[in-house]
DNA sequence: CACGATGCTTACAAGCTTGTCAATAGGCTC
DNA sequence: GAGCCTATTGACAAGCTTGTAAGCATCGTG
């Protein structure tokens, strides 16, 4: 009666079990981290994510690792993209940093680790992103310094993750449905042409 | 031996509760709300803090509320204050939405609860500070529609909120210290700029 | 085909969590 | 001062959580 025990290499299990971790995150919050529900989700014993992870804290923390890696991953892939106009990468930046997923993994981390530490994954992660939309300016013959390229990246990230985490409180106190969906919308091309605007001075 | 036994009323009892609660939350993390620990900052025994709250989720649900209606006096009074420049309430509310405070425990009501419910104190909360700058613009002679400065107070809020949380890592990312509140200071007025530009349009 | 490595399981432990209940004791009113 | 209301406590319960230990089973390799 007892199902066939399945076997996995080790990479695999790991990467199943961290799937289903961050499935629970996403959709239960930040309370509903257990070892034992996660488990079953899989399909194996909780000491099984133990025997991969060490401990709690060490899923915890290759679950921050990972989400950090594929958020990078991501956003350079949006970057590189087509060598289309502006607002096209704009937009896959924005459905990057705007995916519910992402956003709420990144706030869980910020929320729970106490202060990010300074050698974690994402040391300097924005920084390369940030060369890449102040070359694209200059190019464009913009005179911006440096610094308001920055600022411009700050703004995105910020808006699109807040925007993610807070769209819903955003939406009923600002007089719509938790799940209307076009405001959000909406709000991203607006975005997105005010900062054309500024992208171009 | 045992310290004489202090008998609050309800209310107060409440609110010493609450503000215990409140300071693990933003220290802590999400993780750290327990009876045991809360009553002992408090001094009470934990079953008193049941008493007052009847269940855990009645003092998370109490604290979440106790957190949107200090936020949305915050800001009435941070909009409200001083018929000065735009500049200088802009600043204000930027002050407010940025309070690290403020901005955790908003992200854990956000992410705690699954879906914010319609009925809570959050409705409309924005909608007639919306009001509020919309109007203004208009005095200023601008022709915007409502759904612009929906937009903005979206982008404002949405921008505070999210890099009063991720500040951290975004520093970190963009290669500064952690803790360098530099950043953010030039940051939130570069920001202030920007839309005092779009403001006036 | 034997054997070693290791993914995985079962059983168990220690501790902690929320919640209940009856009893205690401040503070207020009559 | 007597008596009531209720804030507060201590003891206890039931369940759940992470973590440990030892053995089983499945795979690759010689």
């Amino acid at each position: 009666m007892t199902p066939p025990r399945v076997r996995r290499t080790a990479e695999e299990a790991r990467r199943v079990i961290l799937d289903a971790a961050e499935k629970r995150l996403r959709e239960g919050g930040p309370e509903a981290l257990r070892l034992q529900e996660i488990a079953r989700d899989v399909g194996v014993s909780h000491p099984a994510i133990l025997h991969h992870f060490q401990s709690r804290a060490g899923l915890t923390h290759a679950l921050a690792e990972r989400a950090m890696t594929r958020l990078e991953e991501d956003l350079r892939e949006a970057l590189s993209g087509s060598e289309g106009d502006g607002t096209s990468i704009l937009e896959r930046v924005f459905a990057t940093l705007g995916d519910l997923g992402h956003a709420r993994l990144l706030a869980w981390r910020a929320l729970s680790e106490g202060a990010p530490s300074e050698e974690a994954s994402d040391e300097r992660m924005l920084a390369g992103l940030t060369d890449l939309v102040h070359a694209r300016r200059r190019e464009l013959g913009s005179e911006a310094v440096r610094e308001d390229s920055e600022f411009l990246v700050r703004l995105v990230a910020g808006a699109m993750l807040g925007d993610a985490i807070f769209g819903g409180v955003l939406n009923v106190s600002l007089g719509h449905a938790v799940d209307d969906a076009e405001p959000q919308r909406g709000f991203r091309s607006w975005l997105a042409r005010l900062l054309e605007t500024h992208f171009e001075r």
